[in-house]
DNA sequence: CCCTGAAATTTTGTATACAAATTATTGCTT
DNA sequence: AAGCAATAATTTGTATACAAAATTTCAGGG
């Protein structure tokens, strides 16, 4: 593997991680130094972070990791509809009915094992991603799909910032469930308005677990001195 | 001036200009000669490129300038649609009404010349440009904005590859000054509908003049053996 | 004549040295 | 003590040398 590439998932782990914490300073040398690789590799890396929107340059600093906060959310969350309702409504006019008629049915049963407080979170993390991927295959429009890529990292960061109530992991595996039937039915318009809806109250969750947790003092996004 | 930004602007201008055609390989120390800088600058200006989509990764024959065609149209429209309908409507929803009325205005204008058959081009484009740059403002999204600009370098690629019809840029001036107008009345889902409307328009003109291009033995998309 | 394979050449990847720019520090002056 | 200036120290930007990988070319055998 190339010394760039193995830098580049290297510092991209460690900022989703949070290893390197927003807004802090990525300096050349000491990643070189850290990673075992020279500056050149790191360089590149740090391009692709850039253009990943996971570092920003900042003026006369050189480059931070990109700062994170729920300020944010709003702008992600409109582009995030126009996007997955888009994706959905191309899926249910090109998608394979079967395979989501499936992947419905394992929502349902992952919805159900969640309300009865024993799910696994990843698991049910790796289920929606193989939707995501089922739907971005469907679409079918690879500018689209590139799109996609990077807001979900966006969108994986700022997950991170307010704890998921376990009530609402089962509500959003519902939710799925029905945006996959609804593809499956072929009907473009009705896969986005379960796409809508869902994030609606994706939306609403958030806004709802960040007040609980500003509440009891937990909300704080550090970034290092 | 960096090297590199040198080094990222004119390699992007000859490769939007078409000096550096669709397909052809982008060599490090060919380049590097050629725009005096060494091979360091030229790889950052590529890998800049790439994130921008005007470059890609071949396999095994390094890096090529991307390839143009008319079979990506639809795709991009595709996309285009759901970022341009959101931006519409997110800027009929903050947008100052006055500005857009402005434009508006200008835009009759610029169709009635148009329409005599005496318009400016170039001019013509930059009252677009001046729409796009006020829409952008108004929506006020800057995810939604960076995705806008990689898109609009795609699309600007794409339309050199079909001579416009002179009579479609009347229609087509008329159409956004629709667009101004409906953003400026501040109702969204109007907007909304304009825009979806002005891009059906654009879309078709463009399968028309291909096909009439190619009728004509125009349509030709040379790659550099 | 084509296919295989090995050498040669070209091209990219990495390391490092040096230059330029920018920030931090220190000492001086008011 | 505060502000400014000059200098020192970090840090990024660029050039170049070297290493590795890959492609092409050429030669030999089937």
């Amino acid at each position: 593997m190339r010394a760039s590439d193995l830098a580049y998932q290297s510092l991209r782990s460690d900022i989703m991680e949070g290893t390197l914490s927003p807004g802090s300073v990525i300096v050349e040398v000491e990643q070189s130094e850290r990673l075992g690789v020279s500056r050149t590799p790191i360089r590149e890396a740090i391009s692709r972070l850039l253009s990943d929107g996971l570092a920003e340059p900042a003026p006369g600093r050189g480059v931070i990791v990109a700062p994170i906060s729920l300020e944010n959310v709003y702008s992600l969350f409109e582009l995030r509809v126009s996007l997955d309702c888009t994706a959905a409504a191309l899926a249910a006019g090109r998608g394979d009915a079967t395979r989501f008629m499936r992947l419905a049915e394992r929502f349902k049963q992952a919805a159900a094992i969640l309300a009865a407080g024993q799910g696994n979170i990843a698991e049910y993390y790796a289920l929606v991603d193989e939707l995501d991927t089922a739907i971005d295959a469907a679409a079918a429009n690879r500018y689209l799909y590139q799109v996609q890529l990077t807001l979900r990292t966006q969108l994986t960061r700022i997950r991170k910032l307010s704890k998921t109530n376990p009530v609402r992991l089962a509500q959003a595996a519902d939710e799925h469930a029905q945006i996959a039937r609804c593809i499956a039915s072929q009907d473009a318009q009705l896969a986005e308005a379960a796409t809508r809806l869902h994030l609606a109250n994706a939306l609403f969750a958030i806004e709802e677990a960040a007040a609980s947790q500003e509440q009891h003092g937990l909300f704080e996004v550090a970034a290092h001195p």
